[in-house]
DNA sequence: TATGAATGAGGCTTCATTCAT
DNA sequence: CATGAATGAAGCCTCATTCAT
């Protein structure tokens, strides 16, 4: 028998069920939002769901490795125009210091900080969210050794430490901002970070 | 008329209770963790919780201010013998870095990191954890001005924003921490870190 | 699309909820009667429950609206061929005494006197029973006043006390027979307390 | 061995506890009233409540038994130098007609009328509420039937019927005064009620 | 006797998941 | 495939009563 809808939209309502739960899941945290806001959000019915997802707990780890890998996507393909590593580097700052902090970005990085939480308690999750991390965390290190290959930044230094810092910062950072919310200076610091760590790595 | 019991008995059961509460939230989470979970490990019976707590919330906060309080003691007290601000700032870092990085001090971390994540999405808990947040940042603020005082430090940089930083890189840490475990050499990057900022500081 | 189930099945199934909750507050009251004997009694679950009421003090509530909807309903029908209001309060003291004192009638009205009771000592319910009283009172008060008009009953009589005192009697012959039960002759009460009103009201 | 002490003491210490336990009835209900409240207003503890009472429900009847008996005591007292049955049946009325409608005293009532309530339903209760009644139903019907014997009222009439109705007016209107609180005239409606019944007794 | 901490059954409500239509 | 009513386990909290001191 042929299916009796097509699979594109079969994906389209997968992404609406995905796009409302990010929004639930934003507002309310994971374990406070529900099956029922979700389908509410996203006007289809609970039955729907589960035709699409066979958990609570599936539609959240589907997300976090999407929304992990969109935003990766977007910080590659920033980066592809610029030389020297100190400009990539200085690109990333400022990509990191002008997003909009609007109420959804936030909401975004607020999500993403409490999967880390909960995967951090869950031995299937620990695995995933290291892969995941990996691969910022070979993003940055592979502009830092070259930039130390090319003798822009010192060779003394352990690029993977510099990366790590890094991302604590960013992380850190944001988790400041959902408290402090609209005082945070978050481009400020983010530039004064930026600064911070380019002087570390110049000789 | 006399009570029938001691003060300190009561305040040793309400101490049960908190260390209970404590392993029980560091291994389960806020939301996850249940009255019964802690009355269990701790031994006790549901009533006898709420003769010391009247919820789940309130013995929720009543563990952090009392963790924020020690672990803001700690740091002061470590301070006192240092002369200079940038032996000050050293010995911050040293202490955050020499930390035993046991499972339970990393879990006290996660429950820390998780509730303010919670307080975020709570219009009542969020003054609480703002106020929290200013005791260590006033904290590093005073130090970092006391050396630009004593020329030790450059006077060009803003003090509450290189104080911003570090909490963020302390928190950014521990975060990754949660999931990295064992491998991760948070006493290295400590380290690291310190010297960056201490650069950033130094004229 | 469409609902799964017609509105005629919902509308059954909320019935059978408040039909169950009836004989479970008449059999144990409010407060003792459990939101377990309400839905054991009707055979669904408790979730089910929630489905159709978001609490037991609003099946209470609805109930009570119904019930004296119901019994308002009734009385007015009865009252409409009658043509002098001499007539018409006789068939209301009719009404009243040959009502079937079967144990399910008494239960109801045990059930409106302790919410009586109940709503006395909650503001946001005693407004609730105001209305609902009034809506008896001025029935009566209509009578009377129309008999006054009319010149079959005294001029110098308040209408608003005897309709007061009318239902006072109502409620309380009620309340003694919750204790006398079977021995008590409601009937012959009935009629006697409408002589002596007719005998006051008459000039 | 001697008692510890005096039985004096015991009884103002019980006396103390149907006080509070009174006052926290009227305040909150029966069901609603917790023995904490209870020892708390009494200023005792709750060993002591148990010393004097075995339950809840005990105090609860031992008031009832109580406030039933005090009430009546003042309501023969009152009627003794009263010569015709006319003069001792306006006197009952006055009585209550003037009774102050304190909020202490209508709390009172409210604690009946709950106690009738939850006797009906409790077939050990309501033996003890059918003899309570009758005691106050044979002291009017003494004085009906006294008046019928002087010929003062008609002798057609059967005086427990019209005692009934006097005692339904009575619970019915302060049923009704529960609700409608300080706007209620009672004491007008109570003459108006005295008035109707006379008319009826009297040839 | 007095105290009040401890008990634990039981109440109300929520919500992830199932399944008949 | 879609619907949404039904399920029932599980959570938080209350409170009458007990009992060691």
């Amino acid at each position: 028998m042929a299916p009796k809808v097509s699979e594109e939209y079969k994906e389209k309502k997968r992404q609406d069920l995905l796009k409302s739960a990010m929004a639930c899941f934003a507002e309310k945290g994971y374990q406070t939002a529900t099956i029922d806001d979700i389908v509410t959000h996203s006007g289809m019915s609970k039955g729907a769901f589960y035709n699409y997802f066979s958990s609570k707990e599936e539609i959240y780890l589907t997300l976090l490795k999407q929304s992990v890998y969109l935003s990766f996507q977007k910080l590659r393909e920033a980066i592809q125009s610029k030389e020297t590593a100190k400009e990539k580097l200085k690109h990333v700052f400022d990509i990191y210091s002008n997003l909009d902090f609007t109420k959804k970005s936030i909401q975004n990085h607020r999500v993403q900080i409490e999967f880390w939480i909960i995967a951090s308690r869950n031995d299937n999750l620990i695995d995933h969210m290291k892969t995941h991390a990996k691969v910022f965390h070979d993003f940055l290190i592979e502009i830092i050794e070259e930039g130390q290959k090319k003798s822009e930044f010192s060779k003394d230094i352990k690029s993977a430490d510099v990366s790590e810092i890094f991302w604590a910062i960013t992380d850190g950072l944001f988790l400041h901002m959902l408290v402090e919310k609209d005082e945070f200076p978050m481009k400020r610091l983010y530039q004064t970070a930026g600064k911070m760590i380019l002087k570390y790595l110049e000789k």
